[in-house]
DNA sequence: TTTTGAGTTGTTCGA
DNA sequence: GTCGAACAACTCAAA
């Protein structure tokens, strides 16, 4: 065909692009659209900030086109409609997309493949949700043998290079990537591909190494943070699990190999929540365990309203809220603390607590928000068992043992000596004036008592399972 | 079809 | 301080 549309969807690069690459073998010209979509940008489940890195991201990747010759056109509108209008506009006789797992995203490609020439290529994750399957042809719904099944298939190839130059697209009108709103936060997590790719380089080169032993700490700076980059296709799933593959079979140094081995580990959970999603896409309403349906959650406005703006009294959990507020993005550990401590501490719907961190994470992606949320909270695939509830203080205490976490994000407890930096409340009251750190004045008080707020979950979770 | 072994990330209690 | 058991039963995957 002489003319064919490249549909960005989360997809923003051009190295290892396959929905790309397939297009440049169909057609002569490939024209790069992007659409803006209100469905998707007015959605309660958005976030200002991920917006904004979007955007961003869009004009890096506009920058990159143009150096090879190309554009990109963005349009704003109804996909269906924007892309029937795009269609006849540029004589297009194709459109390639990378394939996507939300439910909202199936749905509108299923609509667009009904009336236009669409082909979705899988991408979004090394192995098609849709092949992902048991012997039997039904879904896995336990990691364990998930991952078993995942190793045994051979790695999908590698990452293909970016295409050298691309034919100028048609002149056609272009609403151009908005200025709004305004990204915040370029300094701790910049845009694009090129910055993704670099990162994905300094990860392997030194962070790797600690990966294995220390991605847990809080309050060391050990993990990948690639997760935004994969979250829009900076960089590409594939790209990321090779660079782990090829680490575990060459690399000399044996924490290097753990760390990669560890790090794959955890790209096999993002492939295996997507596939969940894919399979299950009522997760997002309701629990994938029927039996841990009938939960009776607190409806807790003012305890919802504490958690999320890093006021509970543990300082673990404030840390992590205002980390995330602050800066659009959560360390792992602290994410799996501050849900337990919402879902368990305060039994609030975790539902209340997935929408708050997509609202927030700048990596928010449906699949594995979810997963994880649903995997605290118990009622999710191979989730947790309901007794597995976190104290915040132990799990201060393992993972920022000296307190350095909690203190960067509050500093109201700076001072506090380190033996009671995850328990202030039992400092003595001279203490807390000598620190400056009275409990009730300058650091809330503990909003539960977490012992007994551990039994009320226990009771809760035996009485809500049927 | 039936059976068997296993299942990311924790905590508490009592010996 | 350290260690193992209990916390519950269930469902899944695979033989």
């Amino acid at each position: 065909m002489n003319r064919a549309i490249w549909w960005i969807r989360r997809d923003l690069r051009l190295s290892d692009n396959q929905a790309l690459a397939v297009a440049l073998v169909e057609a002569e010209i490939v024209i790069p659209v992007f659409i803006l979509d209100p469905n998707s940008l007015d959605s309660q489940y958005n976030s200002q900030q991920r917006m904004a890195f979007l955007f961003e991201g869009l004009r890096s990747l506009e920058s990159d086109l143009r150096k090879k010759g190309s554009n990109l056109i963005v349009r704003k509108g109804n996909p269906l409609e924007v892309l029937h209008i795009l269609c006849a506009e540029a004589e297009a006789e194709g459109i390639f997309a990378e394939a996507d797992v939300s439910p909202y995203a199936r749905q509108r490609d299923t609509r667009v493949m009904r009336e236009l020439p669409l082909e979705l290529i899988p991408g979004i994750t090394l192995h098609p949700a849709d092949k992902l399957l048991k012997p039997d042809g039904s879904p896995y719904s336990v990691f364990t043998p998930f991952r078993r099944m995942w190793y045994s298939l051979p790695f999908p190839g590698k990452p293909l290079p970016a295409p050298e130059r691309l034919a100028p697209p048609p002149s056609l009108a272009n609403h151009g990537v908005p200025d709004f709103p305004r990204y915040s936060y370029a300094d701790s997590l910049p845009v694009g591909e090129a910055i993704a790719q670099s990162r994905l380089a300094r990860f392997l080169s030194s962070l790797i190494k600690h990966y294995a032993e220390d991605r847990n700490r809080m309050d060391l700076d050990h993990t990948s943070q690639l997760s935004p980059y994969l979250r829009f296709g900076m960089l590409s799933a594939r790209q990321a699990a090779w660079a782990a593959h090829v680490a575990q079979a060459f690399e000399r140094d044996i924490t290097t190999r753990q760390g990669a081995d560890v790090w794959l580990n955890e790209l096999i959970w993002r492939e295996f929540y997507a596939t969940i999603l894919y399979h299950f896409p009522y997760v997002r309403l309701t629990a994938f365990r029927p039996k841990l349906r009938y939960i009776q959650w607190f409806e807790d406005t003012a305890g919802f309203d504490a958690w999320s703006a890093g006021r509970s009294g543990y300082p673990v959990v404030d840390a992590a809220m205002r980390q995330l507020n602050e800066t659009g993005w959560m360390h792992n550990r602290a994410r799996m603390i501050t849900a337990s401590f919402l879902t368990k501490d305060l039994l609030i719907d975790w539902r209340q607590g997935e929408r708050y961190f997509m609202q927030h994470l700048l990596d928010g992606d449906p699949a594995a928000n979810n997963g994880g949320w649903q995997w605290i909270a118990g009622t999710g695939t191979d989730a947790a068992p309901y007794f597995r509830i976190f104290n915040p203080v132990l799990q201060g205490k393992k993972f920022d043992p000296h307190g350095i976490y909690v203190r960067h994000w509050v500093p109201e407890l700076s001072d506090v000596p380190a033996r009671f930096i995850h328990n202030p409340w039992e400092m003595p009251t001279h203490i807390q004036e000598k620190v400056g750190c009275v409990i009730g004045k300058n650091y809330p008080a503990p909003m539960v008592d977490h012992a007994k707020a551990r039994q009320r979950a226990l009771a809760a979770y035996r009485e809500g399972a049927i």
